[in-house]
RNA sequence: GGGGACGUGGUGUAGCGGUUAACAUACUGCCCUGUCAAGGCAGAGAUCGCGGGUUCGAACCCCGUCGUCCCCGCCA
């Protein structure tokens, strides 16, 4: 080895110790006759010193020496002189006093800073993305990345379970999602699809009796990107038999809740974790991967708002539209000066905001009572002259209604109300405050309805995919009423980001037929795509289930990062590409030829 | 496919119709033996993403285009 030891790991404990350092300057600081260099490696930061009367020819290396050059340290652990030691470094106490110094390699100058935290373009970061993963931030995030991924394989080692690699070159699975496709050379005109989920091949696995199985397996969904979503990502897949919903949830909080508190450290606000059905999740949250680090829950008035003088509300309750409530606590108080009220354009413009940002729903209005902060004061807003002061009093104690509140309504298609609960919630928990990336919340999302009807296709689409069991008491249900039957599903929600999903599957060669043509897919075409899933089912299907959990999103949320990129090494941009490598490419016209390929690009985008 | 934001020395920003295009930092040189975001002095570095238009005059206004990001659609 080019080094003894790491430039994390020296203490005052090895005073005097001789040592060989190698690793990056991440600072020179030159005092003329004197050089400190902090040297870094992946472990932490050192101070090296070198002094020109001591050691001439290593000073005059280090005189040359510039931020990133790769240099071998050798010298001796000192304790540093009293009252020069610096209690932010972890090395702080000593320094490395140089007697020689070796120039592995030179570095021209970066073209941003490794050695400051600073916000730069992600062009730059991707197109340096081996510079910016020497950032401390990226160096954090892609270490927990693995400490999550290497908890997570002792965990599920410990409880018996086998990993088991599938094939990335395979076909369609079912997930809905575009496939990436891949030619056949040895068979022209036939493709491979890449996996959007090991689904299928985890539980033929059941079936081949391994009971317990996962991989850390890597999933490729061609759809556009967002900040939560890659087109290729890792996910944690899980597949168990002869267990019911209770044990998958048991074994997956259990390890959640290690990961928070020992991996990242930081303990999850709620444990065990709270369990919502997807009905009241939608109901309170308009979400059904809601973020509950905080409250902002919405609140059905529509009995109290139906019986006002608002027409509006009055009409829809009329209808069976919900009529919902948000509680924005102190929304009424001014920024600068919370003991003030806005009012006038200040209240104006904040309205306006608001009204801006829930019609990007399609709900038509905002209606809106704000709280005066003085004893006696007036309820402001266009709606508070429609309800008694009986009225007000039932609605302000259902809401918990506070000084300096505003009360949100919400009335249309229960549908958009959802939405709109779901967008206020999010905006207004960002401009209040109470959004903490430190935090992690987790709740667990149930009694998903099996189906929801796909209205362009005229056909019921499965809510999570068509080897999800229905809840066994529902079964009948799917010939009577398919829309009221609700899946095995569960799905675990983190600060407002689904970070896993499964169900209990169906075991039995008969309902799984029952599904194909629920879903709109013909038994042919059925047996076809998935007739070695019906075959393996004829042969001793034990009950079985899992879940998938997508190890960049809960890594994303562990760091407390706000975007999926800062956990993955190499990420794509927006468009799918990679700006470092410059993927994706042409290909050479001779890979084409192989593979009896010829592109065909229409012309107006020929011409982009 | 649609909506929005951004693009100014290497980096981060200011400037938003007439500026010598400003500031910080990085960079280069010199000085400096206890610094740690070192300091001091000097210096170099920008046709303001690209193309077109409006105007006496454009970094600034308009149109287009490219790129990045956020969102909807899509995707769980």
């Amino acid at each position: 080895m080019l080094k003894t030891q790491t430039c994390g790991e020296l203490r005052s404990e090895h005073d005097g110790q001789s040592v060989l350092l190698a690793g990056w300057v991440h600072r020179r600081r030159d005092q003329g006759g004197l050089i400190f260099i902090d040297l870094r490696d992946r472990w932490g930061i050192t101070q090296v010193v070198v002094n020109q009367e001591t050691a001439p020819e290593a000073h005059a290396v280090a005189s040359g020496a510039r931020n990133e050059y790769v240099l071998q340290v050798k010298g001796a652990v000192r304790i540093r002189p009293e009252g020069t030691a610096n209690d932010e470094l972890e090395t702080g106490a000593i320094e490395v006093v140089a007697s020689e110094i070796v120039l592995l390699n030179a570095a021209k100058t970066p073209p941003f800073y490794i050695n400051k935290e600073e916000k730069i373009d992600e062009v730059e970061r991707m197109r340096y993305r081996y510079l910016d993963l020497r950032r401390p931030r990226m160096q954090r995030n892609i270490i927990l990345r693995h400490k999550i991924v290497k908890f997570i394989r002792d965990y599920l080692d410990e409880r018996d379970f086998v990993e088991i690699e599938t094939p990335i070159l395979f076909k369609t699975t079912p997930e809905g999602a575009r496939d990436f496709l891949v030619p056949s050379r040895l068979m022209p005109g036939h493709f491979y699809a890449l996996p959007q989920s090991p689904q299928q091949l985890k539980q033929l696995l059941m079936v081949a009796g391994y009971e317990r199985y996962f991989q850390i397996a890597r999933c490729f969904r061609d759809e556009d990107l967002r900040g939560d979503r890659q087109p290729e990502f890792t996910q944690l897949d899980l597949e168990m038999s002869f267990v019911q919903r209770e044990d998958v949830i048991d074994l997956i909080e259990g390890m959640m809740i290690e990961l928070s508190e020992k991996v990242a450290g930081k303990t999850p606000l709620i444990k065990p974790f709270p369990r919502l059905t997807y009905t009241e999740a939608m109901e309170k949250y308009g979400s059904d991967k809601p973020d509950i680090r905080y409250d902002l829950t919405a609140v059905d008035v529509t009995d109290l708002a139906g019986k006002s003088g608002f027409q509006v509300f009055v009409d829809n309750a009329a209808a069976g539209k919900p009529v919902k409530v948000i509680r924005a606590p102190g929304l009424l108080r001014g920024k600068e000066d919370p003991t003030k009220a806005l009012s006038g354009e200040g209240l104006k413009r904040l309205m306006k905001e608001l009204e801006d940002l829930i019609r990007t729903t399609g709900a038509k209005g905002l209606a809106w009572m704000a709280l005066p902060l003085e004893e006696n004061g007036e309820v402001k807003g266009p709606i508070g002259k429609f309800f008694t002061v009986e009225q007000k009093v039932e609605l302000f104690e259902r809401v918990d209604a506070q000084a300096g509140d505003i009360l949100l309504f919400t009335s249309d298609k229960r549908e958009t109300v959802y939405e709109v609960v779901n967008v206020l919630r999010r905006h207004l928990a960002e401009a209040l405050g109470l959004v903490d990336s430190d935090t992690v919340a987790f709740c667990w999302v149930i009694d998903f309805p099996m189906f929801y009807w796909n209205e362009e296709e005229q056909r019921w689409d499965p809510s999570q995919h068509m080897f999800t069991s229905p809840v066994p008491e529902d079964i009948p249900l799917l010939d009577t009423d398919p829309g009221a039957a609700r899946g095995s599903q569960y799905d675990l929600a983190c600060n407002g980001y689904e970070v896993a999903g499964g169900s209990i599957r169906i075991h039995s060669r008969e309902l799984q037929e029952k599904m194909f043509p629920l879903i709109g897919q013909d038994m042919e075409h059925a047996r076809e795509e998935f007739g070695h899933m019906l075959e393996a089912f004829e042969y001793g299907v034990p009950p079985h289930g899992g879940i998938a959990s997508g190890i960049d999103r809960l890594a994303m949320v562990l760091a407390g990062e706000p975007n999926i990129r800062e956990v993955i090494a190499f990420p794509k941009t927006q468009k799918g590409a990679d700006i470092m490598a410059h993927a994706p490419s042409e290909p050479d016209p001779r890979q084409l030829e192989e593979l009896y390929l010829r592109v065909v690009v229409p012309e107006e985008e020929q011409e982009q």
